[in-house]
DNA sequence: CGTCAGATTGATATTCATCAAGATCGGTGG
DNA sequence: CCACCGATCTTGATGAATATCAATCTGACG
């Protein structure tokens, strides 16, 4: 069982991953490493000549404004290629930080710039990886701009199941998430205080349930509805791309 | 001049563009089209077989929840390739509208397959658009989190003036900008009443000044430093990616 | 000259942030 | 084993930011 199973699980979710573009993944080169709780796997403003990808546990981009306030623009799992960006990017706009104790493999970019120049296809689908990630980010906006706290909450709890469950991380109506409610405040742009009370609400509507580390949503339909889920941009279909 | 230069110049800003990949731009085979403000350039849920690349004037990504209220998650501008997307998600999670008249090219999927297969670097660069794009959307994020609403609509501003300085479209202070009040409020994730007062805010502090469709920024660096701007996420320098 | 979209202003309501104080819980040193 | 400690969660009280509702104003245009 290689490290890069749970990405291979992600993109063949998406579209057919023929057995030679499988081989090529097996093969990158790749650095693998642990981190715990709050270490930074990548720091803002770094110069990069790897790409970092999840192999388990969480983490986010994080970006501070000036007087210390914390905004996070995305969460990531096992498979997620989180900076596959920086292959283009050059400069880091954000760091990535561990949410819990995690492990993570670092490409060189010469491997990925490699995948680009002999495998069409692949290259493809690591575009498309990113860009799927931009979907999740305007689904972030809108909930920002236009729901209410409630919705909002539920709907990053809906995102989260989804993407957890695609790859097989989530079991029978349970996600195991490590964050503090400090962390989804962070996420969802509000106060922790509030979002102790949108959680509160949340359960009094019998729409989720938060034991220990553990979110229970008993209904996810009707959670969804609630916070206007629709997956479809999460693109878990599998097409020729 | 070719229909494709605003989209050589961005390229060009960002890295090195040789000769052949630039010839491979300007034979694309595309099907150009004009709108009228309003006028929907892809439909939310479309499962296009061409992407769409502004030529002139202004579109933005539109999605709407329930209610019936709005959010803008991203503007465009001649130049914007704002529709690759859509070569890998295959469906539209949102619609590209119209902000003002304008022209766009609609290029054939396949002809851009083809260039992933035979122009690994112009691949990269194309797939760096798209990947900036998302920097700016994290950076709205963060807005809409974690800044004020003067703030918020300093921040855009100043996007906007450095995006389109970059490729020539703005003129000493000035922007030319066709947005209403609505449309900026629904980007921001305000109210238009509020955006209004926040409007009235910045002449007030002298910041700017919005005469017509012209918004004036007499001093770039103090709206930005009271919006804590800073332009490295638009990756406007020349380095090879 | 009337109409209509957009801009502006005032009054009020709601949502959410902030401040402050407990309560809970896991871990740690004595 | 127990007392303590820090981090997190919870709740209450208050205030600030922003939404909503309702008028009025303005300017472009038929």
């Amino acid at each position: 069982m290689s490290e890069v199973e749970l990405l291979i699980r992600a993109l063949s979710l998406r579209d057919e991953l023929p057995k030679a573009e499988e081989q090529l993944l097996r093969d990158l080169p790749m650095r693998v490493r642990s981190f715990s709780r709050g270490d930074t796997l990548i720091a803002s403003g770094a110069r990069s000549t790897e790409s970092c990808l999840m192999l388990s546990g969480f983490s986010c981009r994080e970006l501070y404004v000036e007087d210390g306030k914390r905004q996070i623009a995305g969460v990531h799992i096992g498979g997620d290629f989180v900076d596959l960006h920086a292959l283009l990017l050059k400069i880091m706009d954000h760091a990535v930080v561990a949410l819990s104790d995690c492990r993570a493999a670092f490409v060189p970019h010469a491997a990925l710039v490699g995948v680009t120049q002999k495998a069409p296809h692949l290259t493809r689908l690591l575009w498309m990886s990113t860009v799927i990630d931009a979907a999740i980010q305007r689904a972030w906006i809108t909930s920002m701009g236009r729901r209410s706290a409630v919705q909002r909450a539920g709907h990053l709890i809906c995102e989260l199941y989804t993407r957890m469950d695609a790859v097989g991380l989530a079991s029978r109506h349970t996600l195991v998430v490590p964050f503090t409610q400090r962390d989804l405040a962070d996420m969802l742009g509000l106060s922790d205080v509030h979002v102790n009370r949108t959680l509160r609400d949340l359960r009094a509507r019998s729409l989720i349930r938060w034991e220990q580390q553990s979110i229970i949503v008993p209904d996810f339909q009707a959670l969804a509805d609630m916070a206007e889920f629709d997956p479809t941009y999460l693109n878990l279909v599998r097409v020729p791309r």
